[in-house]
DNA sequence: TGCCAACTACCTACTGGTCGGTAGGCAGTC
DNA sequence: GACTGCCTACCGACCAGTAGGTAGTTGGCA
């Protein structure tokens, strides 16, 4: 049988459906299509997931799966809250640029998942981001970063970084460490007390 | 006849379907949907629209216009160059809150328009961040902000900001204008060079 | 009279999804 | 080694529903 609740899907129907769902959209983009680019019928793609959905609901969940364990090291580790910040904006920005179509998708077809797997989806991310305001909350706490409202800030952070993937690409003339870097003295100067 | 190439859509019409392709998504949505909410039957929609991307292009193009003409006026203004992000960030986070529908449409169905429409608006996209990317240079050119490149200083500017069409909400805990301070304390500490 | 905005009725294309069936690989067993 | 049963991966044909879009008509207002 085929993918259920749980994320068992077949890597490369995965892949590409993320490109394709990231091209094109996930209502504009056809099961026949993604048959076609992996190479079989559509009624073969059946066989593999239950419904369009299910792929749309496997790339989410790999996606925010990664994400919250790379964050989750970064927030348990035992850095100061500047480094912590660094290593942040670092992480996700590389991971944004290794993995574009999927971040393409998870952040711009955010409300295509429906009934009780969107709830589950919201709470992933919602524990994601609490982890990114933690750090800030730490850094305050701590004296090393200037009294502001941690929620927003983390906010601020985490536009700034998921924004990347509306224009960053591999190849273009700065890499996603040099950009993490801008990222980081502009955002580490700013939190830093006078 | 209708809306051709020109914007000139009824307004009413121009609003439901803002609302409704930014809680559905462009694709999702559909032209009964739309019609059914504007009161009419859906060949009557088509008396005022051409195609469905009549009304997401119409969207599409009100939007960057009322967007570059707001920040033209802080970009030619005499303004020291703090005070034009400042004013930058102010303006823009809370044209957000006020249009948060058509933002969203604006920033999250950005490839479903098609054609040379799409390549009228990537330009005027481009007018718009070369504009945001014009205050960073001015700044750092008097000295006023810190040593680091301009256009990656714009993007995480444009990111943080835009990026609160997925969160900010009226009637939240804190207006626009104060998320606004917020990024513009974190925008101006860091980009003050020392 | 003539135009406008709306209507009813309809068409075609295509979508997500199902059905019954097949080809081949891998036990086990007589 | 031939026979059986089972499983996975796949296919062609099909279906109901719905999408965008069109044609022709009507009522009201200037």
């Amino acid at each position: 049988m085929a993918g259920n609740g749980g994320t068992s899907v077949r890597p490369d129907i995965i892949e590409v459906a993320t490109r394709i769902f990231s091209e094109r959209g996930y209502h504009a983009a056809s099961m026949s299509e993604i048959a076609d680019a992996v190479g079989i019928r559509k009624a073969s793609l059946y066989h593999h997931v239950r419904k369009k959905e299910d792929l749309l609901f496997a790339i989410h969940e790999t996606l925010i799966e990664e994400l919250i364990s790379a964050t989750e090291e970064i927030v348990d580790s035992e850095m100061a809250p500047a480094s912590k910040v660094e290593e942040l904006l670092r992480v996700t920005m590389s991971f944004i640029a290794r993995n574009r179509d999927g971040v393409t998708v998870f952040l711009a077809e955010r409300h295509a998942v429906t009934g009780e797997r969107w709830q589950t989806l919201v709470i992933k991310r919602d524990t994601y981001e609490r982890m990114v305001s933690q750090i800030i909350t730490e850094g305050r706490a701590s004296g090393d970063f200037v009294d502001l409202p941690p929620d927003i800030v983390a906010r601020a952070l985490l536009g700034m970084v998921n924004w990347g993937y509306t224009w960053f690409q591999l190849g273009g003339p700065l890499s996603a460490d040099e950009v993490a870097d801008v990222f980081a003295a502009v955002a580490l100067r700013g939190l830093e007390p006078r």
